[in-house]
DNA sequence: AGCACGCCGACT
DNA sequence: GTCGGCGTGCTC
């Protein structure tokens, strides 16, 4: 019996004569330590426990059994990713620790249908959704691109795909990078298909979570919208998958489980052999390399839709046109501003920064606020002034004196985040209507539903925001966006910095101008003959990913080539040390393989936790989990060292 | 992951 | 002489 706790492998249970019939994939209850589990039926027991051991199988649930390419993902995803396969037993279990269930449960609810008409489809909108349909219809594993600019019409492609899928009386799954997307495509869906979707991500209550877990188990739930966390569900017969905006780095999980969800997605569908779409503005280089070799299928749409055309770009060169002092709109944007606003059109700042400034210093002795438990600044926020660290849960008012020389009133903000950026705004234009967008503003979908309906009801002039408003959101009178430093995601030599600078910029860009009016999009920088920067001005994205491509071959980087991370951390630095070396002397001599560190990470301190890391570097086809494996499992780690694996790492931190 | 056990330092 | 820190090991 697997159960959902990260330990590794199956327990064996003594299987009572009235259960004699249970086979793999049945939910069971059993007990364990001194608690009762549900746990799944995984096998015949391999028979080496001391029967005194034994414990007896308490009773079979009334759910249907998982099935088996959902045990087989499991298998899969803990092999891949190095997990234990309970851990990802504790996903499809929904995460959350829950009662077993007694009773055969209620056919969970499926409301009348009365789905709109499909939406009229542009030509090539309906090729691709011709494409799409025919292989939902004939079933059997394919990896499909769906490549359009912003604003092509995308999810109506997809939607034709997904009302194929539930025509076969399959259930269909589509998952997205952020929950603040959902609540403006929801109502899309439900239009569509005349009945709500079941959503899932970490914010749903838990009646709600357990309803639907029930719906998708037992096949009655035909539609599921979730983040990525959603891909583990026990789906009773999946008939297709959407990956959104599949080039998102909020696919990527970086806790407890590594995993990419758009990659998990894909082996899923393998697994399952259903199809996978992909969607994109701006596919990753992970995806388009698979298209070249020929794996993945593309469909494209090369149009916006409705006769919309794609926003003019120019970039502001921060030095020939440099703000004034203690300011950060340059005045070629503030022309820009006051022309829109002029115009009765809206506008939006970007900058992907929360709070009012991300240091602060003392005047009189140099003294910067820094975390206690990070290696990082605090981050100043408005309203009552706090200092905040963005890492961990430390949060403090601002102090009156400073805290290392005492001075009083002396502390200097240090460049903007939205809030300045907002400030600076109300200051220029004291008559726009002005919002800030944030995770800081919006603490759940009902209040980015409140913020985005007020955008769309013309109540604000200016949205100021960070990346949480770059995604998806429709506003047919956005005419202008400004984007406050585009050189920011740029810094910190990290492996996709300019992929996904460009896929972000590309896509607050494409924010603007989706109706009737032609969009602006000014982008602030200080490198204007950047790479990125030039291929969102003159709009040559495919030119930027292929040299983007070219670089990552040379240097046999990731899609060329395969990395792995495995990340030490200790409160205790100088236990962290010793093991860093230990690990280093005992790293295996392996062709196509090159072990780099021990590094301090570079948040060498997170959450009170000091982390070193070493990076692994190979071929594209090393077996790299069986060289982690011999490698990790040589050393005996002390208690207190956490080792963390991140196969396919995307973040450097 | 939880939980129990067990061994050392700090107090009533 | 007891409380409680967290290092170690176990859960079928």
């Amino acid at each position: 019996v697997l159960l959902p706790l990260p330990l590794t492998g199956a327990f064996d249970y003594l299987c009572p004569a009235p259960l004699s019939d249970l086979a793999p994939g049945d939910f069971v209850e059993v007990p364990f330590g001194r608690k009762t589990l549900t746990g799944v039926v995984w096998g015949h027991a391999r028979g080496d426990v001391d029967p005194a051991k034994l414990k007896p199988i308490l009773a079979k649930l009334e759910i249907p059994p998982l099935p088996a390419p959902q045990r087989r993902f499991t298998d899969w995803v803990a092999a891949y990713t190095m997990s234990p396969p309970g851990a990802i037993l504790k996903m499809a279990l929904g995460g959350q620790a829950w009662k077993p269930f007694k009773r055969k449960p209620k056919g969970a609810g499926t409301p009348a249908s009365n789905p709109a008409a499909p939406p009229t489809l542009s030509p090539e909108q309906a090729a691709a959704a011709a494409a799409l349909t025919q292989k939902v219809t004939q079933g059997g594993a394919s990896v499909t691109l769906l490549d359009g600019v912003t604003g092509s019409g995308k999810t109506e492609v997809y939607c034709e795909a997904i009302a194929a899928c539930l025509a076969k009386g399959q259930q269909a799954l589509v998952l997205l990078p952020e929950i603040a997307l959902t609540t403006q495509i929801l109502d899309r869906f439900t239009a569509r298909f005349g009945t709500a979707p079941a959503l899932w991500h970490s914010d749903v209550s838990d009646s709600t979570r357990r309803h639907s877990w029930l719906g998708i188990a037992t096949g009655t739930t035909p539609l599921v919208v979730g983040a990525r966390s959603a891909l583990f569900l026990p789906y009773q017969n999946l008939g297709l998958i959407i990956v959104d905006e599949e080039h998102e780095s909020a696919f990527k999980q970086e806790d407890g489980v590594f995993y990419h969800g758009r990659d998990m997605a894909v082996a899923r569908g393998h697994i399952g052999q259903i199809p996978v779409v992909l969607a994109s503005a701006t596919p990753s280089l992970e995806t388009l390399a698979n298209v070249e070799s020929g794996r993945y299928d593309r469909l494209v749409l090369p149009q916006r839709h409705g006769g919309a055309v794609l926003p003019d770009v120019t970039l502001i060169d921060l030095c020939a046109h440099p703000p004034e002092r203690q300011s950060w709109l340059s005045p070629p944007l503030v022309s820009a501003l006051t022309q829109t606003f002029a115009d009765q059109g809206q506008a939006m700042l970007f900058l992907n920064r929360r709070g009012y400034a991300p240091l602060t210093l003392c005047r009189a002795c140099g003294h910067r606020f820094q975390c206690p438990n990070c290696s990082a600044w605090l981050v100043a926020h408005q309203g009552p002034p706090r200092l905040k660290c963005h890492h961990c849960d430390y949060s403090n008012p601002l102090p009156k004196h400073c805290p290392a020389c005492q001075a009083e009133g002396q502390f200097f903000a240090c460049g903007p985040g939205v809030e300045r950026i907002a400030e600076e705004a109300t200051r220029r234009f004291p008559n726009a209507r002005i919002a800030v967008m944030t995770s800081d503003t919006i603490e759940d979908s009902a209040a980015a539903s409140r913020l985005i309906a007020a955008m769309e009801a013309g109540e604000i002039d200016l949205l100021v925001g960070t990346q949480i408003m770059a995604k998806g959101h429709n506003f047919p009178n956005l005419v202008l966006v400004g984007v406050v430093d585009a050189d920011l995601g740029l810094a910190g030599g990290d492996l996709r910095a300019a992929e996904r600078t460009f896929q972000l910029l590309q896509q607050v860009a494409g924010r603007s101008g989706r109706s009737t009016r032609r969009g602006r999009v000014f982008l602030q920088t200080l490198q204007p003959t950047h790479p990125v920067m030039q291929a969102l001005a003159i709009g040559d994205r495919d030119g930027f990913l292929r040299a983007e491509a070219a670089e990552r071959r040379l240097y046999a980087m990731p899609p060329f080539g395969r990395l792995a991370a495995i990340i030490l951390s200790s409160p205790d630095a100088a236990i962290l040390g010793h093991v860093g070396e230990a690990l280093a002397k005992a790293v295996p001599a392996t062709p196509d393989i090159r072990v780099l560190g021990p590094a301090d990470a570079p948040l060498a301190l997170l959450r009170g936790r000091h982390r070193r890391r070493f990076l692994i570097k190979a071929g594209k086809t090393v077996r790299l989990q069986n060289f982690i494996q011999t490698w990790l499992g040589s050393v005996r780690f002390p208690r207190s060292v956490r080792v963390q694996i991140d196969i396919d790492p995307y973040s450097f931190f």
